[in-house]
DNA sequence: TGCTGATATGTAGACTGCCGATATAAAGAC
DNA sequence: GTCTTTATATCGGCAGTCTACATATCAGCA
């Protein structure tokens, strides 16, 4: 069902945080390399600039939902890494679900009279 | 293809503006109209504050894409009706057909590993 | 007749969140 | 030695929604 009301504002910051939540399934991460990903994943679609990136992940770690860890391997350039949470896990599926519910319904009210979207 | 470069901020934007748009499909309506329309249409899902829905309606017909005019019948309640419009047609299905791919293209890459969404 | 609630439109200010610019710093290329 | 790429971070501007306020008509009810 996914009665929860619907907020245009939390659509689109919900589609930032899946594409994140998503590319950090298959490994953990660390910022840059999510932004290319996430680039590469929908073919050049989805692209983050890092004045979006890091504050989201600021947030998404504030909120439990990923685990940064400073790696300083080498002694080299520094990277913060990025894991997915028990939570993160949690809340992927969750909002993911949620999105594609809004999604549906959306497109049956918006599609033309002639076509019924699968 | 729609090789359109995708923005967040117009995407959150673009799902109201179609909603407006995709209502006003079966014929002229005022914006209170429209406001009741798209939430009975969507079964209560996507409702408009009327903070939200009179400044789009202002946009969209300075965009040329609605054309408003005040109806004085019977000298009563003031009803301002917007008629979509040749150019606001063409935008609804150009733009409908931009989202679908936006979102089809979403949902691929925030699926899981184990389905596949159609 | 006065009260309330639904209809109907509009604006102003607060708030939120993305974007571009700027800053810092190390590694590798040339 | 300098330039580009990798890597993270923050700040100001801007766009757009939301809450609240403002205005006005009409129907129902007591």
């Amino acid at each position: 069902m996914t009665d929860e009301n619907f907020d245009v504002q939390g659509f689109a910051r919900d589609i930032n945080v899946l594409l994140v939540l998503a590319t950090l399934r298959d490994g953990s991460k660390h910022g840059y390399q999510i932004a290319l990903d996430v680039e590469t994943e929908s073919s050049g679609l989805f692209r983050f600039r890092h004045g979006t990136l890091y504050p989201i992940l600021h947030r998404l770690e504030a909120e439990g939902f990923i685990d940064g860890s400073w790696s300083k391997e080498g002694g080299g350039r520094r990277k913060k890494v990025y894991a997915l949470t028990a939570g993160g896990r949690a809340h992927l599926e969750g909002r993911r679900a949620h999105v594609g519910e809004v999604v549906a319904r959306l497109l049956r009210v918006i599609s033309g009279p002639g076509e019924a979207p699968a």
